[in-house]
DNA sequence: AAGGCTTAATTAACGCCGTTATTAAAGTGT
DNA sequence: ACACTTTAATAACGGCGTTAATTAAGCCTT
């Protein structure tokens, strides 16, 4: 139900988004191959792409070799057209990462966060070291960048400017778009980073070619990007995918949220971690954080029965919360990442596939496939480098 | 990302879709209403509308008064153009009913269904006889008919023909849209009726002018609508919303989908029932159906405390169920429906909202609305005769 | 009752853009 | 060199929304 006007102008601008996205999401293609993929005729292709190219945003790149008639050349978006820098701010550190538009990493910068609830001011200081500091290492200009992309741990609320409010960096309501904008005269995109990591899966990963899927996230924290009909879902203030805080088990474990039974408590690496403790009688496991703990409990199973229980338990709970993903949103895929997903599925995924076929209707699970994240957990800057990528090809190549 | 071409063509369909689905879902409204609102020109829109009005599709109704200048004619969607019929295939009737197009009632039919599991072809002897029985009673031909839409409380999976897997009633895969299609020469469309009943509250009830909405259905079984971006959400096989058997309690009472701990065992009439059973050690609660027996129940708690306690529990496990969609969908609305929900929601509305205070996240909460639905329980087969008309908006009017 | 004023609706000139049909370009193969 | 094939670019055409200018249709004052 689509109430906008559509004026003839835009017609050639849908082209165009449609096109590029094209010609950037499934690259080196001919014109050929985009009239027979769009439905547009010939002549409109090369149009819209005379101006494409005419704008610098897509070069020739060589010609596909014929056998008899006049070989075809093949497209590409030009990979120095612009940069992008995509953010990571996460609960340990910043990083900041600066690709070019064939999304090739050119630079790269961290910067550790000791403190638990940093200052906005803080983290807003290290973004923009940080983009000093890649853009300098790259030998790119400030006008070369297209735009910053931010993805953050806690919710984003989108509106005239994106306010976060994270419950772990302690931030309610912080407006870092107004912050970070302040200081660079750059096209600022703040999104969660649950959200950036879907978006990069779902380009450049275990998402590739689906309308519908879930990105299950299991961190020390538990979040979800759902992608409905190749669109990131948001909802009405952008909190959706909150799946860490859904009730699992009725009048449950105490959540650190304050509710309790909340999937996150069980199966989020605290909440692993503290079950394993108790099965232990309160022995802890030894470990400097949080990553090396998990990961001791999860080789201890090798010899240790109560740590093989406590595994198969999680097993058990997130395959019933994937049940639950599978039940709401019916996808077409569920990927599991996070640091502690990984992890955890290396060596759980049948275990958790087979619960979750336990706890799922039928027909929708047969329709998906669950299966580990590809690029690691170091996608959420590159994720959030795409923000302003997906802006670009919205609106055709036509930069604000 | 829409990868679709667009044609100079397509201008004149989709602003005719805007303007004609303004009308409908708005009207009257008078051409300067649709160019403000809208954005385009007054020449365009009086190029469109007079296309629709010559169309038949819609009539002027009437002047607006003025205080000095030309009075402009309010238009609206001509409610005779054609006639819809809604049908709402449930578990223990099938319902028909026609309407015009501004949704007026025409006629109706009813016809029980017996036996537990009815064989498709009764149920479609059933639709058969009852669309001859309302297009005879409202003295309308055949060709008036617009389209027919059938609500079935089942999974029904889209595709080149719509399948049917409804458990109650016994069916797996049966391709109701075709034994339709075979008997009648009619588009006909087949939709699962929560769905249906979803879309129905959507466009004329509590769901009215939101674009996230979950309308949250418990009868017998428990299931959910989803809107997404104002349109209802299906998934990638149209089973999305199975909000019935997601897990809530991880390990507790078996469902009759086999699985433990699924939210229709315990808020579900027939769960509900079965709990307060057995907190009355075995006592059965008297009534000839469930309907007589929850509403006894509801009556009881005037007197009795362990009905009180009952439905205090329920009102929990009700109020969690709700903040899982609310974290999960953030939605601006839910709204709680279905023969049990609205006689649960009379009188617990208030520990529902409550619950689901308590253990949704606070930030999406507040953003939330948490009401009752106001179209009542026999709205399945007017949200099924939505079906058909939501294709001619989405068409501009133009009839296949 | 007539002329002025205001707002609505229509008409006219214009420009954008994709389409089909045609022509030019750029290869291979004999 | 010539025929053949396939790609790319032109040209003529038609659909459609836009702005600007008229025309239509009502109030209000004198």
């Amino acid at each position: 139900m689509d109430l906008e006007r559509t004026t003839n102008r835009i017609v050639r601008q849908r082209n165009r988004s449609a096109l590029l996205s094209k010609l950037f999401l499934e690259g080196p293609l001919t014109r050929q191959d985009l009239a027979r993929s769009t439905g547009l005729s010939q002549p409109a292709v090369s149009n819209v792409v005379g101006d494409l190219i005419g704008a610098g945003l897509v070069v020739e790149a060589g010609a596909v070799e014929s056998d008899g008639g006049r070989p075809s050349m093949k497209l590409r978006v030009a990979p120095r057209y612009a940069v992008v820098a995509g953010v990571d701010v996460g609960e340990t550190r910043v990083r900041v990462e600066l690709f070019d538009l064939a999304m090739t990493l050119l630079a790269s910068a961290d910067y550790p966060l000791d403190s638990a609830g940093p200052a906005p001011e803080a983290v807003v200081r290290h973004i923009l070291s940080g983009l000093a500091a890649v853009t300098e290492q790259a030998a790119v200009s400030r006008a070369d960048i297209l735009g910053v992309g931010i993805g953050v741990s806690g919710v984003v609320v989108q509106g005239d400017e994106a306010l976060v409010h994270a419950q772990t960096l302690g931030w309610a309501g912080v407006p870092l778009e107004r912050l970070v904008r302040a200081e660079v005269d750059l096209p600022v995109h703040v999104d969660n980073g649950a959200k950036t990591l879907g978006q990069a899966e779902m380009w450049f990963g275990a998402g590739r070619g689906s309308r519908h899927a879930v990105f299950a996230l299991v961190g020390s924290g538990v979040g979800a990007a759902v992608v409905t009909n190749g669109v990131m879902y948001r909802g009405s203030s952008s909190s959706a995918g909150e799946w860490g805080h859904t009730t699992l088990v009725y009048g449950g474990r105490t959540c650190r949220c304050g509710a309790r039974g909340c999937l996150e408590a069980y199966v989020g690496a605290e909440g692993i971690l503290d079950r394993y403790r108790e099965a232990r009688r309160g022995r802890v496991v030894p470990g400097a954080d949080e990553e090396t703990r998990l990961n001791a409990l999860i080789e201890a199973a090798d010899d240790s029965a109560t740590a093989r229980r406590v595994l198969a338990e999680t097993a058990g709970y997130l395959g019933a919360g994937v049940a639950n993903l599978i039940n709401l949103f019916n996808p077409e895929r569920v990927v599991l990442g996070g640091w502690a997903g990984m992890a955890l599925g290396a060596r759980l995924l049948p275990a958790i596939r087979e619960a979750a076929a336990g706890q799922a209707l039928r027909q929708p699970y047969e329709q998906t496939e669950i299966e580990l994240g590809q690029l690691g957990v170091d996608a959420v800057a590159l994720g959030a480098a795409t923000l302003p990528i997906a802006q670009l090809l919205a609106a055709g190549g036509i930069r604000r």
